[in-house]
DNA sequence: TGTATTTCTTCACTTAAGTGAACGAGTTAT
DNA sequence: ATAACTCGTTCACTTAAGTGAAGAAATACA
């Protein structure tokens, strides 16, 4: 399971054992069970989250409805906005899956940045590849229709769409559950 | 002018008046009249933008026709994702005004980064803050419908849709021009 | 096992966005 | 000065998304 994280590393920088063991005693590693809510609305947070296998989403309560903007799944790290801007959350953060993770502290991260500047290093090109990464991700969205995203989707992520269900995908996709249905029927429709 | 860059970085780290005249030297600062072309979809590019004065758009060609996907304005930062991915541009980036800007290199980038850890932490802290930033218009955009959007901009950057043709906010909200008239009409509309 | 709840789909209806065309106002070019 | 463009708006029509309700299917749970 740690290999995950150090594979993960290990594409930005090199660790030397003492690095890795130094990593391990942090004790970063949680096994979460479906349905447990990592971060609440309002609540002040300074955890960053990086998935090594399961899943968890973003979601917002607008109106009693939980709109998902987001699902973080294998390989990939979740810094919720609201430990960068150090305010209360505007979000949720849970496992839609039974998620193994590490969980790390702001605080303890920027004291390994100054220790070890190979850490710094790799942060900055990390949030410099995910800035990039979600701006391709935001224009996509904006120059496309619910169709064409689901039909993007199904092309980038197609098990997001079996491991996920349809309601929270929907706001994923920017509609309303019963459009996502009916886009879908659409699209068989068309297959024939 | 400098003063604006300075009083940017001065938000980050603080500057010796050595490490000043050092950036000075590099001639980062150009004067770019409206509708230059700075980066053309299908190029390499190493450069990333810096905006003192004016403003710089960027847009896709698709299907013959442009879409707007975001407008960078005094004191904002665009790193195009070509330069962090090493791939050709999908995009184009133009000068929407008269618009005072620097531009930088990312290989020198990388060396004053190398020489100046300092430099390093401010990147480091600029992209996890542009990240963060970005995640929330984003997620805004996804759960809020069109006329939403564009009363939200209204609030958050009014001077926008005052300084930009209106052709090329309608793709910025993910719509298009007849859209965005009708929208306006309709909010005027209900105002009587 | 049976009951409750969640999830997904379908339907009828409303609302808003997409499309193609047309027009006037303003700008640019020659 | 005039012609050519660009830009924003409007119109009529089409298409798709939003809404509220209802029901079937799957899942959770007691």
């Amino acid at each position: 399971m740690q290999n995950i994280l150090f594979d993960f590393i290990a594409k930005y920088i090199s660790l030397t054992d003492e690095e890795k063991n130094a990593l391990l005693s942090l004790n970063l590693f949680h096994s979460v069970k479906k349905g447990t809510v990592l971060l609440k609305e309002g609540q002040k947070s300074k955890e960053s989250y990086f998935v090594l296998n399961g899943c968890i989403r973003t979601y917002y309560l607008i109106d009693g409805e939980e709109k998902t903007t987001a699902f973080y799944t294998e390989m990939e790290v979740l810094t919720p906005p609201c430990v960068i801007s150090k305010t209360p959350s505007e979000y949720y953060v849970s496992c839609t899956e039974d998620t193994i993770l590490t969980i790390s502290n702001s605080d303890m991260e920027t004291e390994i940045n100054s220790k070890f500047p190979k850490f710094e290093i790799m942060c900055r090109i990390l949030s410099e590849e995910l800035l990039a990464k979600q701006r391709i991700d935001f224009d996509e969205f904006k120059t496309s229709s619910p169709e064409e995203r689901y039909l993007n989707l199904l092309q980038k992520r197609p098990d997001l769409i079996q491991r996920v269900p349809q309601h929270q995908l929907a706001s994923y996709l920017g509609i309303k559950p019963q459009s996502l249905s009916r886009l879908r029927a659409r699209i068989i429709e068309k297959k024939n």
